[in-house]
This record gives structure tokens, C-alpha cells and sequence, in this order.
RNA sequence: GGGGUCGUAGUUCAGCUGGUUAGAACGCCUGCCUGUCACGCAGGAGGUCGCGAGUUCGAGCCUCGUCGACCCCGCCA
């Protein structure tokens, strides 16, 4: 058995990271956990870390039989300190690789801290399947991966404090346990004890807060803040999420895109990245046009063309049918796909495509003087011209086509399009990072399922005054001052500047089809808040573990969150949630339906 | 709510057309080794093939169900 040992009058004297060439003939006192030893019978090397890295330790039998015979029994993950004599290694086995490989230090006394266990996995080893690594995240938090990880992350959040605050903004927090409001998400939902058959909604985000820090004169407010929402999860969204949330009076949005490519730049700079500032801009229209998102990732080509004229005066019956509906038919060209695209990978390619709705995706192969595809025989000669003058192809590219209603064929083929970036590595020679403003959102938009017209961002998101008058007769052209920053195709941040004019935001409740009694009801407190003064203001809110992961080089926000759930939303390493016992039940008046 | 991939030793994986005693690497254990850093050498232990049914003379492999992880659609103002 390995004898325990409490730290007693030990104090350590640095990191074992930063044990230096300096340190030459110093006794220095180290704590942390053995990771690989290496036993040479005689000599024993120890590579001693802690979160600033490794150092070699060495148990020599020339020091003492004893410490020599307990160097030997240590093992993987044991906590130990030692207090040892730093020398240079001697000439020829230095370590380049490593940061202290120039010296090492010689164990003269050693505590042992803890033992471990044998590690479920190696912490050296890169390919781990994510549920062991959930289940002790504590050990996976170890790895050089997380260390990274977190520490970067770190640094990004010290940084948003330090030029917002250099900016003049607030640090304020707002509640957590709020009221359920109908707009968006899905809440969490809380009981309240002391009020029976109540409930608190855990905050989606403070937008509401945040207005009401407008009116109380905070001038610029932002918060870094967890934010709940009880939807299905996916590698980029979690249950709770981190976000910089920021709110500015007396500005337009020209003022809050300016901060916002500061902050970005700044909280690139601590990963040492430079970007690009001001960000390209693209309106909301001409992404979807273009790209066929509003998320665009325009660091590559494969834009989508609209074909519809040509498709009308071709013979096909399938554009016809979707012509016919109101759909449209639009098509890209995969430079070079008549060769890199099987008919294999074309059928898979049409099986991704019915994901999203659509009914097929056709596909024309352009030769040098003819086009070959099982439809080609639908077009007249002049119409194939006009379509390869469109779609700018040349010998050997591929024309793959969508048609179906609008919705669903900006969707298939702009997703289509993000595939084939990825699958044909158009994506490897690109700027690291792409960031783009979205701009001239739409206010509403209709919503086929639920047959009425629905709030494209949020319902205190401000119209552009030139639409006002749209509000209406067409209340779907009505443009609104949102904005959307995207990175590398990703939704990062969104932002509006907000209606602060109580009689404008009823206005625009109204044309939603909701009555004064129900948005009383529902956001009355807004409402009464807007009489008091409100100051024109506006914010924006950045999805900060995305910005992370993807800052990072990560796929998935799960690596940059020390504790994240699965997507079933469990906690692996606590098994939350869990069932709770009768006694707490009763006190809230819950009783289980099961 | 739906579609898909995966689940075999502690870990990462292989396991052919259903056929003898389920393999490899790393890790782990024992021994040897005084300059390694992916140390080396010799030996060894370790398996509910996720779980439950079914088909079959026989199932890790086929079928159905179920559980879990992941990816996607819907959903996420």
C-alpha cells in the first residue's frame, strides 16, 4: 500500500511547466500528477504535469535506495510532490520537443498526494469516444485538447470584460427564474414553492431585461449569460448556452455593427488570429438568393442560380408541376463534377436532397460540344446554351438542379452546397475565418404550418421606417433593422435595434394577430415600461460557444464547455436530470402523471 | 415526432458467406534493464460481443424489439 501523505509545511515553487534552465542548481518544490514514467531499473524518468505542462523528474538510486524504490512504485495520475534539485540534462538527451526539456530535476523527497486509479482511458491518446470522455469528464479535462480549450476560452471572456467595460459598458445581471413568455423556445419551467400552481421560466435570453436596463438609464449594458431553451439538441446548440449580450441607447446599427467587429477582432487576437474588419455585408434577400440560407458561407463558390425562365420553356413535366404551384427551379455547377461525382454519389446526393423536402435533384453532365443527363432530351439546344451561360460552365462540370417551392429549394440546395464544399474539400484553402453581416431581415414572415404571419426575430425587433407603410397592406415586405453576424456559415450573433414607441410596438402586435388583451397579458410589463422614456436603443447577442468551437477548430461546442450534456440532455458525468423524492414533490403540489 | 450511423477486452479497432478455443495495438500486471521521453526486452491476466426475444443443428454476424451515444430533418423568435 502506498502511504498518503497531506501536503504539511510543502509550499510549491512554481508550475511544472515553468521549471526553467533559470532554476540550474535550485531545490524547487513541484506538485501535480505522474503521467509517464519510464523505469529504467536504475534510473527512473517522471514526466510531472500540471496544467502548464510536463516536466521530467528523476529517481536515482545515487540519491537514495528508498526514494529510488518509491519513484518506482508510482503509477499513472498519482497526485505526488517532491522537492528535487534542478539540473541540466546531460548533453545529448535533451528534449527539443519539450519546453523544459533542457533540464530536469532530481527527486530528493516526494510526498504522494493521492493515488489514482487506472485511468479509463490514456490521456495521450486523441481518439476517444465521446461518451467515456462525458462520463469522466474530470480525467478527459486533463488532456492537453480541454486544457487548450478551456484556457483559450478563458482568455476570450477576460477579454470581453476588459474592452466592453474599456468601452463604457456595464457588467449587470439580470434574472434567471423570469416569466414565461409565449414568443420562441420552448421553456424550462420552474415551480415555485411559495406560490403553488406557479412557475418561473428559466431566461431564454434577457432580451427583456436588457430593454428594461434601456429605460433605466444603463446606457450600455452587456452580460456574459447562461440562456436556456428546452429545444432538440445538436453539436452546435445546448440546453443552457453562454452568450455576450450587449444593449446600447442612443444608437443605430451602425454603431452596434462597429462594436461588434471590435469585440470580434479583439477576442480573435487571444487565439492570435487576425480577421478581417469591417465585415462583408449581404442582405438577407441576396443570401438566400445566392447561397439559399441566411447563414451564408460565401468563402467558397457553388452560388445558386435561378433558372425558372428556362426551365418554363423546356418540356419537362416535373418543372411544369412545380412551376405551376408557384416553386422555382434553381440550379449550381460543380466545377469538374461530371468526373468527381459518381452516379453512386449522385444518388446519395438526391437522397440527401429528399431530406429537406424536396422531390429530387436532377443533374445535367456538360461535355465540349454536348450535354449528357437523362433529361437533357427535355431541352431544346438554345435552352441548354442559355443554361450553361447562366451557370458559367465549362467541359466536364456538372449542373444539378432543384426544383420545388421556394422554401424548400433554397434549403435542399444551399444545404446541398455546404455538402459539397466539405465532401470536395473546397474548404481547405480558404480564409480561416469568414465573418458577414446579414442585414435588411425581413420583420415577419408566413408561416405555412401555422397558416398566419409570424415574427422573423423577435417581436421588439424596430422596422425600417421607409416600410412603415407596408405594415398593412403587405406586411411582408416590411424590412426590419435586424442584423446576423455569420462565421463560416454559422449563425453567431443576432441583433436588432428595438422598437422603443409603445403605440408602433402595439402597431406591430396588431398585425400579427395579437389583441391588446393578449400582448397586455403577455408583455405588459414592456409595454407600460415603453411609457416611462424609453430611449431608442438597440443590442446584439453573440452565441459565445459557437464562437469558440469554431475559433478553435472544434465541430462540436461540446469541446469547449467543461460539462456539456448529451443530446438527449444528460449530464453523463452526474446522470442529471434525475427523479426527485415525494417530499419535494409535495412541496411544489406536483403530482406524476405516470 | 422522423431518418441515418454506431455499440466486440480498460481504450482504439479488426472479426470474411452464420461454423473449432473471438483477435491486434495501446493500456494493465509480473520480472529484467542506469539516459529514457511512443523507452526497450521476456512473460501474463483481461470478453454479459449494449440488453431481450426470434430464426437456425449452430448467431459477434441474420430478423424483430429495446437501451445508449452521435449526425441530420422537423424544432430552435
Amino acid at each position: 500500500m502506498t502511504k498518503i501523505e497531506g501536503l504539511g509545511d510543502w509550499k510549491r515553487t512554481q508550475y511544472c511547466g515553468e521549471v526553467s534552465d533559470k532554476e540550474i542548481g535550485n531545490t524547487v518544490t513541484l506538485m501535480g500528477w505522474v503521467r509517464t514514467s519510464r523505469d529504467h531499473g536504475g534510473v527512473i524518468f517522471i514526466d510531472l504535469w500540471d496544467k502548464t505542462g510536463i516536466v521530467q523528474i528523476v529517481f536515482s538510486p545515487q540519491v537514495s535506495a528508498e526514494i529510488h524504490s518509491r519513484g518506482a512504485s508510482l503509477k499513472s495520475e498519482f497526485v505526488i510532490a517532491i522537492k528535487g534539485n534542478v539540473r541540466p540534462r546531460p548533453q545529448g538527451t535533451e528534449n527539443t520537443a519539450l519546453p523544459t526539456g533542457k533540464i530536469e530535476v532530481v527527486v530528493d523527497e516526494m510526498k504522494v498526494l493521492n493515488e489514482s486509479e487506472t485511468p479509463p482511458f490514456e490521456l495521450d491518446e486523441e481518439q476517444i469516444g465521446e461518451e467515456v470522455r462525458l462520463k469522466y469528464r474530470y480525467i478527459d479535462l486533463r488532456r492537453e485538447r480541454m486544457q487548450k480549450n478551456l484556457l483559450l476560452r478563458h482568455k476570450a471572456t477576460q477579454e470581453t470584460r476588459k474592452f466592453l467595460t474599456e468601452k463604457g459598458f456595464l457588467e449587470i445581471e439580470t434574472p434567471f427564474l423570469a416569466r414565461s413568455t409565449p414568443e420562441g423556445a420552448r421553456d424550462y419551467l420552474i415551480p415555485s414553492r411559495l406560490n403553488p400552481y406557479s412557475f418561473y421560466a428559466l431566461t431564454q435570453s434577457p432580451q427583456l431585461f436588457k430593454q428594461l436596463l434601456m429605460v433605466g438609464g444603463a446606457d450600455k449594458y452587456f452580460q456574459l449569460v447562461r440562456c436556456f431553451r428546452d429545444e432538440d439538441l445538436r453539436k452546435d446548440r445546448q440546453p443552457e448556452f453562454t452568450q455576450i449580450d450587449m444593449e446600447m441607447s442612443f444608437v443605430e446599427k451602425e454603431d452596434i455593427m462597429e462594436i461588434s467587429e471590435s469585440l470580434m477582432k479583439r477576442i480573435f487576437e487571444t487565439a492570435g488570429h487576425k480577421i478581417k474588419t469591417p465585415f462583408t455585408k449581404i442582405t438577407y434577400d441576396e443570401a438566400i438568393s445566392r447561397y439559399g440560407v441566411d447563414k451564408p458561407d460565401i468563402r467558397f463558390g457553388l452560388e445558386l442560380k435561378d433558372i425558372t425562365d428556362i426551365a418554363k420553356q423546356t418540356d419537362l413535366k416535373i418543372f411544369h408541376q412545380v412551376l405551376e404551384k408557384g416553386g422555382i427551379v434553381k440550379a449550381i455547377n460543380v466545377s469538374g463534377g461530371a468526373e468527381t461525382l459518381s452516379i453512386k454519389v449522385r444518388n446519395d446526393l438526391i437522397e440527401y436532397i429528399k431530406g429537406f423536402g424536396a422531390g429530387g435533384l436532377a443533374w445535367i453532365e456538360v461535355k465540349a460540344d454536348s450535354c449528357h443527363s437523362p433529361i437533357v432530351k427535355y431541352f431544346k439546344e438554345e435552352q441548354l446554351n442559355r443554361l450553361k451561360e447562366v451557370l458559367g460552365t465549362k467541359a466536364g462540370d456538372l449542373i444539378l438542379i432543384v426544383a420545388d417551392n421556394k422554401q424548400i429549394t433554397n434549403t435542399a440546395l444551399g444545404s446541398l452546397r455546404m455538402k459539397l464544399a466539405e465532401d470536395l474539400g473546397l474548404l481547405k484553402d480558404v480564409e480561416p475565418f469568414s465573418l458577414v453581416w446579414v442585414i435588411d431581415f425581413p420583420l415577419l414572415h408566413y408561416s405555412m404550418e401555422e397558416n398566419k404571419l409570424e415574427f422573423a426575430h423577435h417581436p421588439f425587433t424596430s422596422p425600417v421606417e421607409e416600410d412603415l407603410k407596408y405594415l398593412d397592406s403587405e406586411p411582408e415586405k416590411v424590412k426590419s433593422k435586424a442584423y446576423d453576424v455569420v462565421l463560416n456559415g454559422t449563425e453567431i450573433a443576432s441583433g436588432s435595434i428595438r422598437l422603443h414607441n409603445r403605440a408602433l410596438q402595439e402597431q406591430v402586435f396588431k398585425t400579427v394577430g395579437l389583441s391588446k388583451e393578449e400582448t397586455e397579458e403577455k408583455f405588459g410589463f414592456l409595454l407600460e415600461a415603453l411609457k416611462y422614456g424609453a430611449p431608442p436603443h438597440g443590442g446584439i447577442a453573440f452565441g459565445f460557444d459557437r464562437l469558440m468551437a469554431i475559433m478553435m477548430g472544434e465541430d462540436s461546442i461540446r469541446d469547449v464547455i467543461a460539462f456539456p450534456k448529451t443530446q438527449k440532455g444528460i449530464c453523463l458525468t452526474t446522470k442529471a436530470p434525475s427523479s426527485v423524492n415525494e417530499k419535494q414533490l409535495k412541496e411544489l403540489h406536483i403530482k406524476l402523471d405516470k
